[in-house]
RNA sequence: UCCACAGUAGCUCAAUGGCAGAGCAAUCGGCUGUUAACCGAUGGGUUGUAGGUUCGAGUCCUACCUGUGGAGCCA
């Protein structure tokens, strides 16, 4: 019996005969010779059947074979340039055995195009696909480096909670449990426990999902999705700035590092990638208005002209921040927005309480938002009135307001929407790729 | 919630108000180191639902349902 490997390993070998345990990705089949393409999920290799030198009873295995039938297969590796739909590329198995342990029949997903609805009803078998393929090991390289990073520069993982008592920022969007006959809401952010546990611990962050019951039907928006929340004692706006553009360049340098293959796959345009270096450009929240309103001045299209339409205070839209993204071949800060339209525990700018402390990070391309942070109020008195001004119930955030009460100091943190950083090194063109199983409006299956 | 577009074979799509079709997939046969292979044959339909106009509706009208794209909101 042939030692059993991943298609991963194939290239360390060639000229042996080995054995994989896969699927049958695709099948061609000839007078003379059977390809069959198998993937394991590591990779993707053809094998190569060429009847004359073939028993019979082998002959009738490969012939019965279908899409995505489950085989243990074994073969003599071989090099051949030609093989170059195979992931690693170059390699192909001459197949001497097949052992099938289940016959696929009338798999719905065919090499040929599909709808989005028809591909998203059938999601637990898309993933198989190459380009999902390709996606899912981004991901996970991307959320494994980030982890690290953090790791490596002295940060704490602590968990925050899923169930909470209370809203996190908007009171409005929240989902709603029943919680033994309380209501409680599933978790938007975990900012606020974080805040606690950074006085705790100094260096913090949290990862998991989040939720948010907002009607938006757009490619940028999913009902649950996931963030990593660094939260850093004695950190400054710049410093916060620094820690980001370093942590983003990282990972981008990783993924282009390990993912060659994947990012083939998915035709990224890696000239892109290789752009974003450290430091990002950092621009106010003045200059991106007086930006767009040039760039409004500029467009002749009337309907992008009124998308691009804005007055200092308000906050941007999709257009808006495409607009100023394009300016730029890396991604892009803005600091200091309006107060009114962020969060009630930003700190204001000392001299001009109109703005307030915070950094939004705009990925090129058109992707957006990735992350948003903020210096946090540390001062009691200020909070207190900030609660006040905001209607919040001060007695359901005492235990929040404790903490400016017991050693506070200044601080700041961010949240990193992680599948809108995988759409955009990834290149996706919707969301609902960037995460195994999307939750979007009107649609919790599979 | 609002705006726009769409719903016809397993999938992707055609069809001036007048016989409901093609490509792919499936099945069968042929052919070729193929890789979205190619060639031939076969099977496959309550045209999203309900109502209306009409001699006649996939097509026009009304309502609803579902989906897609976008707005607002946000990461």
């Amino acid at each position: 019996m042939a030692a059993a490997i991943t298609i991963n390993q194939i290239a360390q070998h060639v000229g042996e005969e080995i054995t994989l345990r896969g699927w049958v990705y695709d099948k061609t089949e000839t007078k003379k010779v059977f390809f069959v393409m198998f993937r394991d999920g590591t990779g993707l290799v053809q094998g190569v059947g060429f009847k004359p030198d073939l028993s019979e009873a082998l002959i009738a295995q490969l012939t019965a074979l279908t899409q995505e039938s489950a085989v243990i297969v074994t073969g003599v590796v071989q090099e051949n340039p030609k093989a170059e739909k195979s992931v690693p590329q170059g390699y192909e198995l001459a197949i001497t055995a097949v052992e099938v342990l289940q016959i696929a029949s009338d798999y719905p997903i065919t090499p040929k195009e599909h709808g989005t609805d028809f591909l998203m009803d059938n999601r637990h078998l898309w993933l198989r696909s190459k380009r999902q393929w390709a996606i899912m090991r981004i991901r996970a390289t991307i959320v494994h480096t980030l982890r690290n990073w953090l790791d490596d520069q002295g940060f704490l993982l602590v968990d925050t909670p899923i169930i909470t008592p209370t809203a996190g920022e908007n009171t409005t969007n929240l989902f709603e449990i029943d919680y033994f006959g309380e209501p409680a809401y599933l978790a938007q952010t975990g900012q606020l426990y974080n805040e606690a546990n950074m006085m705790a611990f100094g260096k913090v962050y949290c990862f998991g999902p989040t939720f948010r019951a907002e009607k938006s039907k757009t490619r940028r928006h999913l009902m649950e999705f996931w963030m990593l929340e660094p939260e850093i004692a004695h950190c400054s706006l710049e410093e916060l700035m620094t820690l980001e553009e370093q942590m983003i360049a990282h990972v981008v340098s990783v993924v282009l590092e390990k993912h060659q293959a994947e990012l083939a796959i998915l035709e990224r345009d890696l000239s892109r990638l290789e752009a974003i270096k450290a430091p990002f450009a950092r621009i106010s929240y003045d200059e991106a208005v007086e930006r767009i309103q040039a760039a409004y001045a500029a467009e002749t299209d009337p309907e992008r002209k009124e998308f691009l339409k804005i007055e200092w205070g308000e906050d941007f839209g999709g257009a808006h921040e495409t607009a100023i993204a394009e300016m730029f071949d890396r991604p892009v800060f803005v600091y200091h927005y309006p107060t009114a339209v962020k969060a009630f525990y930003m700190q204001p700018v000392e001299g001009r309480p109109e703005v307030c402390r915070s950094v939004d990070l705009l990925a090129p391309e058109g992707y957006g938002e990735v992350t948003g942070g903020s210096e946090r109020i540390f001062d009691e008195a200020l909070m207190d009135v900030r609660v006040k001004n905001f209607g919040i119930d001060p007695e359901a955030y005492s235990w929040y307001l404790d903490l400016r009460r017991f050693g506070s100091v200044p601080h700041a943190g961010f949240g990193l929407g992680l599948e809108r950083t995988v759409a955009w090194i990834c290149g996706l063109d919707h969301l609902r790729e960037a995460i195994p199983y999307a939750r979007i409006l009107n649609r919790k299956y599979p």
